[in-house]
DNA sequence: TACAGATTTATACTTAGTCTAAATCAAAAT
DNA sequence: ATTTTGATTTAGACTAAGTATAAATCTGTA
């Protein structure tokens, strides 16, 4: 029944994610908030990021960098990686029921849920 | 033309993950090590699982934790965690060719590398 | 207005890993 | 057999990312 509380703080740090479109890391955040002239102490910011992040508000990603970054899409998705820039873009085609499936079968798991990160070179780093 | 230079230190680093089945990370591999009667200086741990990585003799596996697991099978394969006991195991069917390359032309990226990192519940634990 | 519970703040601490400089080792050159 | 050179190991300092804690502050209800 815990209903949402969007403090101030709260607030500011979900507006900082939604618009980015770089799926910021929490250092990220903090440097943006700075700039505005709104920073929180450093623990508000990883609370924050943790209950925006239980409540659905946002997504947590682990790319298997070192920080963890936030998604402020939250609807089923995985992500892509360009090795040269590092650049991190939605991906929205959707990984086949079928494989997933397939999985189960093979490791008697019942899966409840896959992340995906794939890597590559992206379109303008390529072109160079 | 760089040859391999197994040094007793790699080497044993090598063994213990090539004996072990649940991806140790590097802390387990120092403990495994220790026991053994052969434990060596912390960052020879680190630096050796580096060696051995770009040697490609292991893989190193981001799976979302706080730290990183190795392994002693390099082929191409995937990965399923148990959330319950946190079982890591291999899964060997292959993610669908066809599946990527509609991710490269969604995102025009050039795709090198898909890693799948799917969360479920394992047999034994389901059964409880 | 006062209290209770939740939140923020400042700061100490933890974990996982990197960096550095000195010591050691191993193989090639003398 | 000894020296030199380059690679590796070691011990320990350091860093980055995040967690924990206790005091201060805020918020909303009695």
């Amino acid at each position: 029944m815990s209903k949402i509380n969007l403090t101030i703080q709260r607030k500011a740090i979900l507006e900082v994610i939604q618009q980015s479109h770089d799926h910021p890391t929490a250092a990220d955040i903090m440097e943006r908030l700075r700039e505005e002239g709104r920073s929180f102490a450093y623990g508000t910011i990883y609370n924050s990021l943790r209950y925006l992040t239980d409540a659905g508000m946002i997504r947590e990603l682990k790319l298997g960098e070192t920080a963890s970054r936030y998604d402020a899409r939250t609807d089923e998705h995985q992500h892509i990686v360009c090795k040269s820039c590092g650049r991190v873009e939605e991906v929205l085609t959707e990984l086949p029921a079928e494989w997933v499936s397939r999985v189960a079968e093979e490791t008697k798991f019942k899966v409840l849920h896959a992340d995906v990160v794939l890597e590559g070179m992206c379109e303008s780093c390529a072109s160079q």
